[in-house]
DNA sequence: ACCTGAACACCGTTCAAGT
DNA sequence: ACCTGAACACCGTTCAAGT
């Protein structure tokens, strides 16, 4: 009934699945999903690693859960787009790229997402209203199930990327191109040559956020071209 | 230069690179990534952990040299199929789908090919070539660009399946769909329960061939449709 | 019901040494 | 030039116990 005499007796909210998957995320969200253990996730809540295992079976149970929790969100954020806000490509291309927004935030998240061999509830909910909208649109079961093989992860939003951009291409790697390996690699060279021309490399050597729609409209628009042909 | 008296002196070969990262590769194999270990490694070669440091400086490049080994196998594999050999579309077709035949013996490689942030002189190879494929058919330079992002992974033969269909969907998992939560989930069951009428789903729930085709030409036939476009 | 301490079987890797 | 042994700083997790 009473707080104990010793000396720093701070509230000490107890753990639960929700307040150690919640932080979990934030551990990952702070260095990368490398520093998330579940050492120093127990320390974070200030208790014993062995306490996490009361709430979380173990750390793939942990990342199944913290996968849902991203997913969750998602559906959040993509549930407020109606299906009669417009015809179902303007309708899924908004629903991706929102949550597109949201991964973007949790750069580590694609590949827990992808690393997950059970779908989770939250993907299953996600998927079931991607497909009613194709359905309602017109597509034929198999060709709504088709366009989600073509989309695979971008239905969720994110691409793995082949290379990686996210420093601005500095002055010695173009260089390297430019010079030491034209004749190696001609017609890359040529390519970065040609992409350090445009306007504002300063930003990293490529749009992402371009590439993402230039390959989402590629597929729906591929996709709005075979529905209501007779498969 | 004769044999020690030691009771076995078995032909010892001596660690090196190339021998170092075949023997990661059988690894990876037999094993799946995660039996990949520096320990089991030096032990399969009759060696020290420590030895292995020698040849590798460490995991994270006995990673990138596994990455490029694949990778050589698949420049080694699509090099043979000519540019002279039919019309831009085909030839990428064809090369891609060799990729990928490649990949399916090594099921493990593209999650270790995605994870290098440096992308290796291999696959600097197998890019520089299918710029040059897309140029020579007229592909404006920032096209060809959006169509190597636009391709991502499956440039190489691979996407990321966001579902895991390696299992034929077994009578439980269908009675619970059909069961279970068709009200939850009613356009998946739809959808489960018209793709467990067709033909062989001894096979697997779905045909991941036929998948990947499906989404390649809906790319390639876009991208087709853009070359020569104005832009 | 909820949490913990000690211990185990693994990792990758440093460092100083052997041939 | 090539390999090794001992040791360190980490992992996830079992098990038996505490409140």
């Amino acid at each position: 009934m009473e707080a104990q005499t010793e000396p720093q007796a701070e509230a000490r909210i107890p753990l639960s699945k929700e307040r150690v998957l919640r932080a979990a995320v934030g551990l990952a969200d702070e260095g990368g999903i490398g520093s998330l253990t579940m050492r120093r996730l127990a320390e974070r809540l200030g208790s014993e690693p062995m306490s996490l295992y009361y709430h979380v079976a173990n750390k793939d149970a942990l990342l199944d859960g913290v996968a849902d929790l991203i997913l969750g969100e998602i559906i959040e954020a993509t549930g407020k787009i109606e299906i009669s806000s417009g015809d179902w490509k303007t309708v899924a291309r908004q629903r991706i790229l929102a949550a597109r927004e949201i991964l973007l935030r949790h750069p580590w998240a694609p590949e827990v997402i992808e690393s997950r061999t059970n779908m989770s509830t939250s993907s299953l909910r996600y998927f079931d209203s991607l497909i009613g909208l194709l359905l309602e649109a017109g597509f034929s079961i198999d060709l709504a199930h088709h366009a989600l093989h073509a989309l695979g992860s971008r239905a969720m939003g994110f691409t793995q990327e082949m290379y990686d951009d996210s420093q601005p291409l500095d002055d010695e790697a173009l260089e390297f191109f430019l010079e030491q390996v034209a004749d190696e690699y001609p017609h890359i060279t040529t390519m970065v040559k040609s992409i350090s021309h445009d306007a504002d490399t300063t930003l990293g050597w490529c749009d992402d956020q371009f590439e993402f729609e230039f390959g989402l409209d590629l597929i729906l628009d591929g996709l709005e071209r075979l529905r209501g042909k007779p498969n």
